[in-house]
RNA sequence: GCCCCCAUCGUCUAGCGGUCUAGGAUUCCGCCCUUUCACGGCGGCGGCACGGGUUCGAACCCCGUUGGGGGUACCA
């Protein structure tokens, strides 16, 4: 028998906790919620601790709005949180902009401790100095004021100028093994000194955020590519925090690849398929992309790409997260889509296309109890007909919509009209006289059955043409769902009247 | 300039040295089913960036090249 990997590394290692900390700056984006998924999905599946931090140190860009939008479309995706803003927990504040002293006591240890210093250069001077030496003028800081006196430090102060914190990188290699790269490695020298603290004394992200992390005792780093280059930084930082004792230890960092748009660049948020909530205003459900965002970057196996966010927490593994960057493909997350559509049952479909019915205006009320009895019952025999013809919930109200306008008004389509042959009018008296004459308790199929009699057998036309002019004097269209279970629904009297308002229209 | 990352069908991916004349999904195109459209079924087009190694054997390991991306802020 085989020894769960996973198991035995739990059993050595400390409990995994994962976190997920958006700037609240903006609608969420894809790839932000990308990445809170395969946190969350690393967390479930590893029986750890999700937790949620809000970075909100940008008093000019963070919203309160945008706070509630993280949070609304987190539950709307189902990805539950056990620890953080609006949980609580051992570790809060979780709110960055409510931690700010914390970080003024870190930074002050840090200068103690000689891992920061105070640095005085201007980016100008810093520059010049390149400039002069002859090296190119992105270098960046040149650590000039690395080992400043006591003295020289007041008479910088003495003109008038306020220091940066800066931390001071060891002069040596800084490798890592990242959980979806492998070994990296940045060579000494290569990082320069960062700042940590401005001359305002405001803490800056490079700060901020492994402080956090260190504090809250996270295990693992799941966050952007885009953050790759910052690592040795941090884990400078983790190492001084783990000698001042702040730290336990320097976290695991697992690098996601880059969700992209179109081109060769990074889904920006002016891609329209980048916004979590016009994605689900066009009728995604949840279902559809998690499962879609779980691709990007991740397999669940072999011949499979379909599965349940349930069955994404059971099989979820960072080791086998993809490190290239990943498209984000509309078509691909449709169909995805659709799987997810044709797989909800009946009653649960018929109460998700409500709301998108009330915005179009089709329906009296935006949730099932609350509608008409009549519009509720046509919702619920309708639903499973579109069911498997429905992409994307905003699909829906195309469909439908002939069921609630009024009988001797149906709106033709010119090119359902157009496509009618000249045998039309014959069609639609010879379907009428059906009607007339057969029982009014007929299912779908002895309804086609009839049809079916007094057209094709009976006038001799061919099953796709005979029923092309019932259809469009019953749905306006050329595309309709099945037309005999409309009938049913929409109900004799109602069928007569639109196929002889068809007829009068006709001559 | 310097540092880092990436490289399998158009796209998302499986592949972790032999089972690969490279599998699945999506898109597109046929055919079947069929009252339309879908669903479903069947079939097709389409890919290991290039060059060197290592090895009996390389999509898989190493090096280089090329191409893409990111960083190099008192942004996050």
């Amino acid at each position: 028998m085989e020894l769960n990997s996973d198991l035995m590394h739990t059993a050595s290692a400390p409990a995994v906790r994962v976190r997920f900390c958006p700037s609240p700056t903006g609608t969420p984006h894809v790839g932000l919620i990308r990445t809170a998924l395969f946190n969350w999905a690393y967390a479930r599946h590893t029986g750890g601790t999700f937790v949620l931090r809000i970075e909100d140190t940008d008093p000019a860009r963070d919203s309160e709005e945008s706070v509630r939008q993280l949070l609304d479309a987190l539950d709307w995706l189902g990805l539950d949180w056990d620890e953080g803003v609006g949980k609580g927990g051992q570790y809060g504040p979780y709110r960055q902009s409510e931690r700010m002293e914390l970080y003024a006591d870190v930074a002050a240890k840090l200068v103690a401790g000689g891992f920061a210093y105070e640095s005085y250069s201007t980016p100008e001077e810093v520059e010049a100095r390149h400039v002069a030496g002859g090296r190119d003028a992105k270098t960046g800081y040149d650590g000039f004021d690395r080992n400043l006196t006591a003295e020289q430090r007041a008479a910088y102060r003495a003109e008038g100028r306020t220091p940066v914190l800066r931390l001071r990188m060891p002069d040596e290699d800084i490798e890592f093994t990242d959980l979806v790269r492998g070994k990296v490695v940045f060579p000494a020298g290569s990082v320069p000194d960062y700042a940590i603290v401005r001359a305002s004394g405001h803490p800056l992200y490079t700060l901020v955020n492994p402080v956090d992390d260190a504090l809250m005792r996270i295990t693992h780093v799941l966050r952007g590519e885009d953050l790759l280059s910052s690592t040795p930084r941090q884990i400078a930082l983790y190492r001084a925090l783990v000698e001042l004792g702040l730290a336990e230890r320097v976290p695991q960092f697992g690098h996601l690849p880059y969700v992209m748009g179109r081109g060769n660049r990074k889904l920006s948020k002016r891609d329209p398929e980048s916004s979590l909530f016009l994605l689900r205003e066009q009728g995604f459900i949840p279902e559809g992309l998690d499962n879609y965002l779980g691709l990007l970057g991740w397999s669940i196996g072999p011949d499979r790409d379909v599965f349940a966010l349930s069955e994404m927490a059971e099989r979820f593994d960072i080791a086998h997260v993809s490190p290239n960057p990943a498209r984000f493909d509309l078509d691909k997350a449709k169909a995805i889509n659709a799987a997810h559509i044709r797989a909800l049952d009946p009653g649960d479909f018929a109460e998700r296309i409500v709301p998108i019915m009330h915005s179009a205006g089709l329906v009296s009320a935006p949730t099932m109890p609350a509608l008409a009895l009549k519009e509720r019952r046509i919702l619920t025999e309708a639903a499973p007909l579109i069911r498997e013809r429905t992409v994307l919930l905003g699909d829906v109200p195309t469909q439908l919509s002939f069921f609630f306008t009024p009988d001797d008004a149906v709106p033709y389509q010119d090119s359902a009209l157009a496509s009618l042959g000249g045998d039309a009018a014959q069609v639609l008296a010879a379907a009428q006289a059906v009607l007339e004459a057969e029982p009014a308790d007929l299912d779908a199929p002895s309804l086609q059955q009839v049809l079916r009699a007094a057209l094709v057998d009976g006038l001799g036309i061919r099953p796709k043409v005979a029923f092309a002019p019932i259809r469009v004097a019953l749905t306006g269209r050329t595309v309709s769902p099945p037309l005999f279970e409309s009938m049913l629904i929409l109900g004799r009297p109602s069928c007569q009247t639109r196929l002889r308002t068809l007829s009068t229209h006709l001559a």
